[in-house]
DNA sequence: TTATTTTATACGCTTAATCGTATATATTGA
DNA sequence: TCAATATATACGATTAAGCGTATAAAATAA
């Protein structure tokens, strides 16, 4: 139940995913989250490198968490071969 | 096996554990990462709040990814009672 | 202790995030 | 279609990230 963030695009479709979800409007989470609607238009949108303050901060307003794990092996798996 | 990050010092100690683990120095992970050696130790330190560009880019050179989960809803353990 | 290596700080500079505010442009509902 | 709502964009201002380059300070090794 995790999802991997590469880069601003994705974090930011995440994002707008888990906003509408829960029915939200992006005035509704700025507030949440103590932020401008335009910023979240942004986020969203993929079109700024937000500070890790402010990641925080709008996940915590969606009640997620951002979390650090290691990059999967991509094991070998006998069986496929 | 993840590691949930709620502020800039929770991630820099991650940082920290990390490098140290790949036993690396600053100006290492610096170069994988092509940042200055001066970021590293500010990010360590959690004397900044880096970008998520940057932050993707240093977990990248410590072959970690960065994701987002849903916050656990401490769910009702009735064993625990 | 002394030399070497590693980490922390400093300074000026450039670029980018974020703000407040406002408005243009969708999108949706009646 | 028209009004209401939601999202995207704009603009100037402020704050902060990140840079290059040193160097100070701390840790480690000899």
């Amino acid at each position: 139940m995790s999802l991997t963030i590469r880069n601003n695009k994705e974090f930011g479709e995440a994002v707008r995913r888990a906003r509408l979800k829960q029915n939200l409007r992006q005035v509704d989470l700025a507030r949440k989250a103590s932020v401008r609607q335009a910023l979240i238009s942004d986020l969203e949108n993929g079109t700024t490198s937000a500070k890790l303050d402010t990641v925080i901060k709008v996940l915590a307003a969606l009640d997620m968490d951002l979390s650090i794990i290691p990059r999967c092996k991509a094991a070998f798996d006998p069986v496929k071969y």
